[in-house]
DNA sequence: ACCTGATCATGC
DNA sequence: GCATGATCAGGT
């Protein structure tokens, strides 16, 4: 059960790895990485990700690409419940605020991240002990018309307001799947951003998230029923 | 019960 | 601060 955290050649070479860990419970995948398994995830918001990707040999580093960029795959663990419905938003990157003229859906990271996702669903009800979480069968996803026309639509009104300097009016309610919420250490955190008058000013770094119906709605195209 | 805004850890 | 990985938790 030893890993080598090399990144994968191809996509075969990567789904046979994520396949061979559906089932495992997260604390089975860290003894074999000889990582200690966190009681919760309070201070430890990432760790089944960065486990995961740790296990699959994901690219590190903090650079706004693909976790295998020569694969052109993004990797997302999901969190989901009993009935395999996903239990919270999906981060998919950082809002650009400032220098956004001329950017387009199709030159977007949004767009880059989400052309090929590599979905790997995880027990994610509190009750159950982390370290006794399952790993769920791992989905490889390319949106289709449909979704793409959704997220585009969606992003396309979010940078509207954003090039508008309306940013701060923007809530985590605009948007049918894709929204626009906090993404910082905390909410002091401040950025660059539009002001009303064109002008440069400072607000809150933002995100762009997919929405739990969204992401369901994927697992469900997928499998029809829990991948647990 | 769900969702939105806030938050935690880490490496530059 | 920015970008990675996300989940927490109080209010509705």
């Amino acid at each position: 059960m030893k890993t080598t955290p090399k990144p994968p050649h191809s996509i075969e070479e990567l789904m046979l790895r994520a396949n061979n860990m559906a089932g495992l419970t997260l604390g089975q995948l860290a003894d074999s990485h000889g990582l200690s398994t966190p009681l919760n995830l309070k201070r430890d918001k990432g760790w089944v990700g960065q486990l995961i990707e740790h296990e699959l040999g994901a690219i590190a580093g903090s650079k706004p690409q693909q976790d295998f960029l020569h694969l052109g795959i993004e990797l997302k663990t999901i969190p989901v419940d009993s009935k395999g419905k996903p239990m919270e938003t999906t981060y998919v990157t950082v809002a650009p605020l400032v220098n956004i003229q001329g950017l387009t859906w199709e030159n977007s990271v949004v767009c880059h991240k989400l052309q090929t996702v590599l979905w790997v669903p995880v027990q994610g009800e509190r009750q159950i002990p982390v370290t006794d979480r399952k790993i769920g069968t791992p989905i490889l996803w390319t949106p289709n018309s449909d979704e793409i026309a959704l997220l585009k639509q969606d992003w396309e009104e979010i940078m509207e307001f954003i090039s508008l300097g309306q940013v701060q009016q923007l809530t985590a309610r605009h948007g049918e799947v894709l929204q626009l919420r906090p993404k910082g250490a905390n909410s002091r955190s401040v950025t660059q951003s539009i002001a009303q008058d064109g002008s440069t000013t400072m607000t809150n770094p933002r995100g762009f998230y997919l929405k739990t119906q969204f992401t369901q709605a994927i697992l469900t195209r997928f499998f029809g029923y829990p991948p647990l």
